[in-house]
Order: C-alpha cells, then structure tokens, then sequence
DNA sequence: CGGCAAACCTGCGAGC
DNA sequence: TGCTCGCAGGTTTGCC
C-alpha cells in the first residue's frame, strides 16, 4: 500500500502523537502478520519512552527510551490509526494497539497481514537483516545521477523493474515508479542499462521531485490509505499516468492526433502506466 | 543474472 | 441478491 511519501506522511502524524509519550500498555492479538511478530512483544514495549519517530525507505522507526527499536511496515494495506479513547474495543484486523500515557491510542490496522513488526537495537539498526542491503534514500544525499548511473550499468532488466528493487533506490513503490518515469520521459521497457547520462540525471531529478510533491499534499489515497489523523492525502489527485488507462496523456495535451493516451501494460506481474508517445 | 508465477491475505467493484 | 473474476500501494521464494 504505501509507499515512501504515505509513510513520511504517517510517521510525521505519529511523531506529533507519540514522540516524548510513555507507553501504558500495549495489546497484541494475534501472534503474526507477514512474519512472526517479535517474542514477548507487549512486555518489550510496555512501560518505555518514545523518543522519536524516523523512517527508513518504507518502515517506520518507533525509537525508545531503552534504545530499543520498533520497526513497522505497512504491507500493502497496514494503516497506523490514531484514536483519543482508549475503551474502543478492537476493530476487525485491529492487530496491535498501543496506549498512551495521555490516553491516546494508536491502532495497527491491517486487512491483508503483509505487514510487519521486528525489534532491533539502536546500534544495530543498520546492519539489521530487513534494512542492511536497502538502497540509498531517494531524498537523501547518497542518492544522485552518478550513483543511479553506476547501480544502472550491466543491468539487463527494465528500467520499471529496477527502480521497484528496495537494494537499487529504496522506497519507491508501483505509483511513484510510473509517475517518475513518465516525467523523465523514459519508457518503463527500456533497459536499466541503456540509460545514458543525462537520463540518469533527468530520472532522479523526476523522482525526488514527485516524492517531495506527494509529501506536501499528504501521500496518495487509493483505497484504504489515510494519514493517521485519518485525513485522505490528495497527490492522486495529481498523477499523471497512474490508474489512467485509456486517458489521454497530460503531456500530449495538444496533440489529439491519436497518440493513444495512457497505455496499461503488465511488468513483473504488476500494472505499469506510461504514455508511449511521450516515453521512450 | 533475470523473467515469471505464485505465495502470503482480505476486500472491493464489475459483470453475469 | 449472490456468485466469480480480476485487481490492489509489497516482498519473498522457487522454478526455468
């Protein structure tokens, strides 16, 4: 479900929510999602401090007091629900709920369980097995033409594919991938390898520029995804290929010549967009 | 190395 | 109304 800007988003609502909070209690109620979920997790939690909240490519970062670190991911349809009573009874795929010592809730909803949770220390958080082979942040310094360029080089899969691999860039997902194609004017088909130069150059700068624009509007709501404050974010609003098949193309605006519109294709067994007049 | 399908699981909308 | 089908923001695994 979500991707880097709907995680910003919620860890940005669960920082105002929980940062300098103790933890009273924690319910757990059931024992996995996607993986197991952490041995004696409710104890491990209960009684500590959250200091901050960061994010690394698409989990969330719970930092406590105890230098414990509680790692979240969202999975396709995990939802982090923030509520302000503490009597309301679980909700269907209400699978961990923490309490505030301010008698905030906050609730880990997840539908379909591909998400999950994992406990680190602070020391150990980089080389921990889920983070330690991620890519660069897109948003970061470490990320640049140069450095795409060179994780491009001899990669004799599809530009589309490579930009979904967490190891090459991490935290781009199926929107943003297409959105940040279709603004650099680069077909998802081509090889990551037959990127020149100034491709390279135009594709990061396409990618940190739709990220940054869908954090400031909030992450994209399709079905299920809201802030934690329960807001929708509205960059859906704002795509210009994703989900628009059979649309017309936003860049080929004054050409109606026929040029086809936004075309659907499937790669990887998932929907890329992409407009094949404009991507090349 | 890379493509491809399936697996994990539930919900929703479309079409019949 | 109710059924089946296809689809969904992610990631991993196994097979060719």
């Amino acid at each position: 479900m979500p991707e880097l800007p709907e995680v910003e988003t919620i860890c940005r609502g669960l920082a105002l929510r929980m940062e300098g909070r103790r933890l009273i209690r924690v319910e757990q109620y059931r024992p996995d999602l996607r993986l197991p979920l952490p041995e004696g997790l409710p104890g491990r939690l209960t009684g500590r401090r959250v200091v901050t909240i960061g994010r690394r490519a698409k989990y969330i970062l719970v930092h406590l007091d105890d230098a414990t670190v509680l790692m979240i991911h969202l999975g396709m349809s995990g939802r982090m629900v923030i509520g302000d009573d503490p009597e309301t009874p679980p909700g269907r795929h209400d699978h961990v709920v923490f309490f505030t010592d301010d008698r905030g809730v906050i609730r880990f909803n997840d539908a379909r369980r591909f998400g999950l949770m994992a406990l680190s220390h602070r020391d150990a958080l980089d080389s921990h097995a889920l983070l330690a082979d991620l890519g660069p942040e897109p948003l970061g310094n470490d990320f640049n033409a140069l450095r795409l360029a060179a994780a491009l080089a001899g990669r004799q899969r599809s530009i589309k594919a490579v930009l979904l691999d967490q190891t090459i860039v991490a935290g781009l997902g199926n929107i943003y991938v297409s959105e940040a194609l279709f603004r650099s004017g680069i077909s998802p088909l081509r090889l990551a390898a037959s990127l020149d130069a100034a491709e390279a150059e135009r594709l990061v700068t396409a990618i940190r520029t739709v990220l940054t624009e869908a954090i400031a509007a909030g992450g994209s709501s399709l079905r299920d995804y809201v802030q934690s404050s329960g807001e929708a974010g509205y960059f859906q609003h704002q795509f210009a290929v994703y989900g628009r098949a059979g649309q017309p193309c936003p860049g080929c605006c004054c050409d109606s010549a026929g040029t086809g519109g936004i075309q659907r294709i499937v790669q990887n067994n998932r929907s890329t967009f992409f407009c094949p007049h404009r991507q090349r």
